[in-house]
DNA sequence: TAACCTACCAAACACTTGTTAGGGAAGGAG
DNA sequence: CTCCTTCCCTAACAAGTGTTTGGTAGGTTA
């Protein structure tokens, strides 16, 4: 029988889709097998355990989030394009990871404390750090208000990017940069009506 | 032996801070038995099921929260006011029902195919009906910008305030209240600076 | 005193869980 | 053809799951 890589990728994937379905723990082995086309103990032939499915689903993703945080935060951007930069990055990654994105959220609290997971904490520190240095240069440059709490800022953003993958749906009449476009044009200039409004395109 | 109605509202708050804390499924009867002392038999004498403890949680959290709004719908508020008194309502049930709204994130989704939680999907559809309805409004009174996309503004607005409750901790250093008015200062004015913001106050 | 109720324990139940062991079918390589 | 690797199945395992049953300590009521 000729080697099919893809195989397991596949399997993975629907292990991903299952898992951000139902929940890590309220998903069986079997549910996954169902899934993916083959009985419960073939699984094991792909991988080591079903944590270690977890594991590789969560790292993968995490490792190429990243790679394109890396790239934005390494471009020297001034505060208000690395701000965009990274939220548009962010729902860019939800369109491709929509899945690992969904249980990294649900899952990440309470996996945290394992020691095989120590890199969730990692990423979740790097994630603070990258935010909260874009936010406060932003309130230095004087791009951004000073009378708003930083860190509840940097939550508030955090979060309502990160959650959006929760009612996503690749392939509907919004594309992720245009959803980002949307989000940046509130989070920046606020659903208030004022008179710049009135006159011309608020984007950018 | 004297009754001690309070016994089974403790066990139900001690259910609700492991659900929280490890997921419904994640958490065993035992572990409840174990962090409210006693055994696991013994929550059989108070509850049906493991689910009926998840049910009465949700379902009085619900309520609960359905009482404010109502409150607050029908007051005839102007469209900003009304957004500010939901918003507000929404971080003190936060702050009062910290565990049962972060089991409602986690697990709602997933609970809404169940015929007895069925009750959840009527919620949402609740949620939304208000939230869309206090935003049209303010468009349509020339308080809130006419360029957004309504329907996504609503989404980021009810994520942002509801996900607040997987990092809020009560007694911290921000009450409910301070945490409600920056957030609608971000959302209704916006993080990016703008003269009015260098010369007075923009809380209204 | 006796009957009764509340709140719990001890022990088991049937079932599901993740995981393992051994085997076998299908194709490629020699 | 024969060997070998890949991929999967069958069947079972031990541990853990939610739940039930019968019993009992101790206070309340009569």
């Amino acid at each position: 029988m000729r080697p099919a890589p893809g195989r397991r990728r596949q399997i993975l994937d629907t292990a991903a889709r299952v898992f951000a379905a139902q929940g890590y723990d309220a998903t069986t082995v079997r549910q996954i097998a169902d899934a993916a086309g083959l009985l419960a103990g073939s699984l094991y032939y792909h991988f080591d355990s079903k944590e270690s499915m977890l594991d590789e689903i969560l790292s993968t993703f995490l490792t190429e989030l990243w790679e394109r945080y890396d790239t934005v935060l390494a471009a020297g951007l001034r505060p208000r394009e690395s701000l965009a930069a990274l939220v548009t990055a962010s729902f860019r990654e939800i369109d491709r990871h929509r899945a690992a994105v969904a249980i990294y959220q649900k899952e990440s609290r309470h996996l945290t404390d394992q020691p095989r997971f120590g890199y969730l904490a990692d990423a979740q520190r790097g994630f603070e750090r990258a935010w909260l240095r874009t936010l406060e240069s932003g309130v230095a440059s004087g791009d951004f208000r000073t009378d708003l709490d930083v860190r509840l800022t940097y939550r508030f953003v955090r979060d309502t990017v990160w959650v959006a993958a929760s009612w996503y749906r690749p392939g509907g009449q919004h594309s992720p940069e245009e959803i980002a476009r949307q989000y940046l044009s509130m989070v920046l200039e606020g659903v208030a009506l004022r008179d710049s409004h009135r006159t011309h395109d608020p984007h950018d």
